[in-house]
DNA sequence: CGTGAAAAAGCGGCGTC
DNA sequence: GACGCCGCTTTTTCACG
């Protein structure tokens, strides 16, 4: 875990309009946020080296590349071992079509976002994960009908 | 639903280096890809134009910006009209702390992923949300203990 | 931090295939 | 239709005060 230096308002200001549309002119930048633009420049150059920018990436409809399903997933573990945990979290890392996979506390144990290109692909994928895997006890599947709002995709492979 | 124009290989070499990082310069797509450059960026600003690629951003890490906690929840509603659900779409794409939302099938209608500072703002936030909602019938909340993957990360509000 | 100049990138027109 | 070439304009970048 990194300490980050301190953000101040302008660096706040900053990434708030990159992290809308990376953009922006750094001119324009300047003038919402009062900084003249080669000091808005430097505050993106030091956040970008400091890590806090990890990354400036084109947000790609998947849907255009034929990766048009998305699929959230509940997966509640038998047993809850450290070791077995240990090694779901290994297995589900290492899953492609796994896009974002978190540990949870409440009902079920992980949450799975998958993305895959067709229906068939996501029963192929359940009968390897889960139903391959003597440790998964139950599991939910939630099919995205709408994408209201996305995060980053993961780069889409094509 | 539109249906995207066709992409050959080069708009997806494009678009793979830009989801990698979109601050690439043309002419160095171009010499990737075997083009000129104003040949790219005229591809690129058809696909921008088609929707294909949907936004360009800065990727922030949320840690940077003191709103660590990701929490996911699942959200019934009591009527599902074509207009509630509109508005709830609405909704929920306009609070800056809901990072993603789908409209889902299942068990439950929405799935959210949402990032906050501190339990005491997801309380406030489920209150004006949810509580606040009369066409809310239930949600269940899963708090992340750990992000074993994560697409990338997220419009943090700050 | 801001100013201003130099370098680079983005952008548009035009001729060609 | 899409390509590449060639200028013009905007943006980025850097030295200096």
């Amino acid at each position: 875990m990194i300490a980050f230096p301190r953000l101040d308002e302008f660096d706040r200001a900053i990434l708030e309009i990159l992290q809308r549309d990376n953009t922006t002119s750094q001119r324009t930048i300047g003038e919402a946020v009062n900084l003249s633009a080669p000091a808005v420049q430097r505050r993106i150059k030091r956040m970008t080296e400091d890590g806090v920018i990890r990354a400036n990436v084109a947000v790609v409809d998947p849907s255009a590349v034929g990766r048009s399903i998305t699929i959230f997933v509940e997966v509640e573990v038998i047993s809850e071992t450290a070791a077995q945990i240990e090694e779901a979290k290994r297995q589900f890392a290492s899953t492609p079509e796994i896009q974002q996979c978190y540990y949870v506390t409440g009902e079920a144990d992980f949450v799975l976002v998958i993305v895959v290109a067709s229906m068939n692909d996501y029963e192929a994928l359940t009968r390897r994960l889960f139903f391959g895997n003597n440790n998964v006890k139950k599991f939910r599947t939630f099919v995205a009908m709408d994408r209201v709002k996305v995060g980053m995709e993961v780069p889409t492979r094509m």
